[in-house]
DNA sequence: ACCTGAACACCGTTCAAGT
DNA sequence: ACCTGAACACCGTTCAAGT
């Protein structure tokens, strides 16, 4: 059997990712497999290494889109805010809110890796960096007189601190009985750190 | 064939433990799986279902004792110091070594998540609860105006973001080409934070 | 040319059968 | 009583064979 061509490899490319993600957000990290993406769209497994390199390769992709909406979600709240330091505070809370909407989806990020030896392509380094330019944008505005190594320095400091308490969070690990709020937890690392980081002139 | 007895069930699982410790630190969680563990103490997989309830069980048991070794190291280190923002310092300093040193096996902690549904044991619980309490107990003689639940708010969101930086530069994913170190973040972090902390009576 | 589906080498887990 | 090893229902990946 075999020859339908009902869809084009960019339309078999597009469907398979709108499963994976629908299976990933309903069920999680550990229900996806090929052959239920496969057989959401109507084919067979085979098909998917037509279009796809193999797993990772589609894990990948779906993770690259994910970013792209994180981007856009904050892209969003940052131009929304002329004062850098509420824009500042505006990016946390819009970067735990979209990990508390879409956490199967922003989880898939961190749960996946790649076989060990194996990097992640220049292209998606690319766009994890713009998510980081967003954060760094708005520290360099707020302390003008920093280099922009000491900048880039902050904004893995305060953005790691800012993800951390989110993952800590929604996968049940801070320590307390039931699941925390990350809401708190986020505005008081910001605001410490941030009165900090403007009243220190060193580092 | 079979009855050897050559070990007590108390000995199969030490030793299963022991291989899987071993394993995990060598080739990562990925390669992590029953019939090698089995093979690695001279055993075949059923043996494992014997000693225990299921894979899920021995990952809970190894991250366990992962567990306690991170707050044996941690509670040494809080010793030294009499200082209380010392301590806080030292502290995030060792969490970062324990974490560098121990990669994967400190990893595995974050990475095994339990099927959808199930929770984490009461017991499993109190052991994160007591690497918490480390940083709770400093932060309260740092500041003895707050409340503890104020103390609890701020050992979450400190100790969120020094788990955070690690995690995101362990598995490079904070943006720049290469890894970068997690320490001076972390440094960065802890000072800023702290002295927000104590500048801002409220919260 | 496009897709299938059977095959291969793996998994986790169970359990009748051996000693 | 203790342990085996074969079996079951799954995986990811490949590829000869069909249309």
């Amino acid at each position: 059997m075999a020859r339908r061509s009902d869809h084009s490899r960019e339309e078999i490319r597009a469907m398979a990712l709108a499963a994976a993600q629908q299976i990933v957000t309903e069920q999680g990290f550990a229900a996806l497999n090929a052959r239920k993406i496969a057989s959401a769209i109507g084919y067979t497994v085979g098909t998917l290494y037509l279009v796809f390199k193999n797993l990772d390769d589609l894990f990948l992709q779906l993770n690259a889109r994910t970013l792209d909406d994180l981007h856009a979600a904050l892209a969003d709240t940052a131009s929304a805010h002329a004062d850098c330091e509420q824009r500042l505070k505006a990016l946390a809370h819009a970067y735990v809110d979209f990990a508390c909407e879409h956490t199967q989806r922003w989880e898939l990020i961190f749960q996946h890796r790649l076989p060990p030896g194996e990097t992640l392509p220049q292209w998606y380094q690319v766009k994890i960096s713009a998510v980081f330019g967003l954060v760094e944008a708005a520290l360099a505005e707020l302390a003008p007189e920093r280099s922009s190594a000491q900048v880039a320095e902050a904004a893995r400091a305060l953005w790691g601190g800012v993800h951390g308490i989110c993952i800590l969070a929604l996968t049940n690990k801070l320590g307390v009985g039931g699941a925390t709020s990350p809401r708190a937890s986020v505005e008081s690392l910001v605001t410490h750190y941030l009165y900090g980081f403007r009243a220190l002139t060193g580092s």
